[in-house]
DNA sequence: CTCCAATATGACCAGTGGTTACTTCTCTCG
DNA sequence: CGAGAGAAGTAACCACTGGTCATATTGGAG
C-alpha cells in the first residue's frame, strides 16, 4: 500500500493520498503518536512541508485519516444491514471485528482531539453520526421500536458494543483475548439487551 | 491544588505529589498532550530534569496520574455498592458522573500507551481489575448470579456503561449532553439490560 | 562533624510541529 | 507555441519536547 520508489519528478502526482497511505501503514505498525507528520512525510518521499499544501496541520491529516477508517466501518455495517437476516448478534459482532482488526486507527476514530473546535462543521461528527443512524435504523428494522423507546434501545446497544471494543482495544484485562472470542462475546452480550420499555 | 510558591529550600521535599497535582491540573485545564513534562516540572516550580527522579519516563508520570484517578473511580464506586439500597442505575450513574466529571483523566485511565509493554506487572491493569471485580461484585449481590452467567451479565453491564461514558466523554454527537443528563441516560439505558440467559 | 546518597541543576542532543522565502514544474490562455 | 500564473515542491529556521550527562546542593545517618 505504501508507494516508496524514488519519484522521477518533481511533483508527485497524488501526494495527498500517499500521505494518507503513508499514515495508515504507521499508524498500524507502530503507536498513535509515533505517528508523527514528518514520518509521515519522510515514508512518502517527500519533505515535510509538502503535507502542509494538501493538509492544514498534523491534526487535519490525523482526521482525514481516521475519516477514511469511519469509511470503512461503515461499508461493513451496511453490508451487514443490507442483509435481511442478520441479526443484533451480528451487527456487533461486525462493529468488533473492525475494532480488534485496526485498533490504532478505531481510537484514532473516536479521538476527542480530532474533533474541530468550538460549531464548525465537523466531518468526523458527521461520520459518527451516519454510523450511528446505521445502527438505530437496524435497530428499528429488528424491533419495530420508533420515537424515544427506538433512541433508548440503539443508544443501549450502540454504547454497549462500543464499550466492549474500546475495552478489548485498551485494557490490559482483556486485551487478550482473540478477535474471534471477542465477537462471540459480542453476540453474548447483546443477547443481555431487551428492547423496548421494561 | 497546585503550590506554586517559590519554594525556600534547594530540597523540594514532596516533589512527587507536587509534580502529580501540577500534571493534574494541567490536564483538567486543557489537552492532554499540553501535559507535556516539561510543563509539568515548570509549574511545580523545578526543572525538568528534577522530574526524573521521581518517574523513569514522562509516561510513568502520567501513568501514575491515571494511577491515582482510577483510585478516586473506585472509591466512589465502592461507595455506591456499600449502599444497599442502591440499584444498578445507581453505579451506572456513578460511573457516568465520574466520566463527565474528569473527562480528560477518565480517557487517560483507559490509554493503551500508558500499559507496561509485555507481560510485566502492570499497576493499571490491576487498578482496572479491581474496578471490574467491584461491579462484578455488586451485579452478584443484586441478581444472585454466578460462574459464567454472572461473567456476561457484569461485562454487559460494564461495556454498556463505559461505552456511554466513552461515547459521552468523545463523540462530538453525544458531548453536548448535560452531565445530569448523561446520568439519567445511564439509568435507562441499563435498564435494559436483563442479567441472565435470556 | 563528616561524608554520602538523594535530590536538584544547566548544558546538550535529536526529533517534532510549524512558518517563511524560495524554486520547480504544469497547464491554461493569448 | 510559448509566456507566465499558480500549484506543488524545497531548505532554512524557530520554539518546543523528551531524554541524558556531568555537576552542584543539601539533609541526615554514622
Amino acid at each position: 500500500m505504501s508507494t516508496s520508489e524514488p519519484r522521477a519528478s518533481y511533483h508527485h502526482g497524488d501526494l495527498r493520498n500517499a500521505l494518507l497511505d503513508a499514515a495508515d501503514d504507521l499508524l498500524s505498525e507502530g503507536s498513535a503518536d509515533g505517528v508523527a507528520l514528518r514520518a509521515v512525510a519522510r515514508r512518502a518521499g517527500v519533505s515535510h512541508t509538502a503535507a502542509y499544501n494538501h493538509f492544514e496541520d498534523r491534526t487535519d491529516l490525523l482526521r482525514a485519516v481516521a475519516l477514511r477508517a469511519f469509511g470503512r466501518l461503515q461499508t461493513d455495517l451496511e453490508r451487514v444491514a443490507a442483509d435481511g437476516a442478520s441479526t443484533v448478534g451480528d451487527i456487533a459482532a461486525a462493529y468488533l471485528r473492525y475494532a480488534t482488526g485496526y485498533p490504532r486507527q478505531f481510537t484514532l476514530m473516536f479521538d476527542r482531539a480530532l474533533c474541530r473546535p468550538d460549531g464548525e462543521e465537523d466531518e468526523l461528527a458527521a461520520a459518527g453520526d451516519a454510523a450511528s443512524a446505521t445502527v438505530r435504523g437496524f435497530v428499528a428494522a429488528r424491533t419495530g421500536l420508533s420515537g424515544e423507546e427506538l433512541d433508548v434501545a440503539a443508544l443501549a446497544l450502540w454504547a454497549q458494543v462500543h464499550g466492549l471494543a474500546t475495552l478489548v482495544v485498551e485494557t490490559p484485562a482483556l486485551k487478550s483475548v482473540a478477535p474471534e472470542a471477542a465477537e462471540g462475546i459480542a453476540r453474548a452480550l447483546s443477547a443481555q439487551l431487551v428492547f423496548g420499555r421494561p
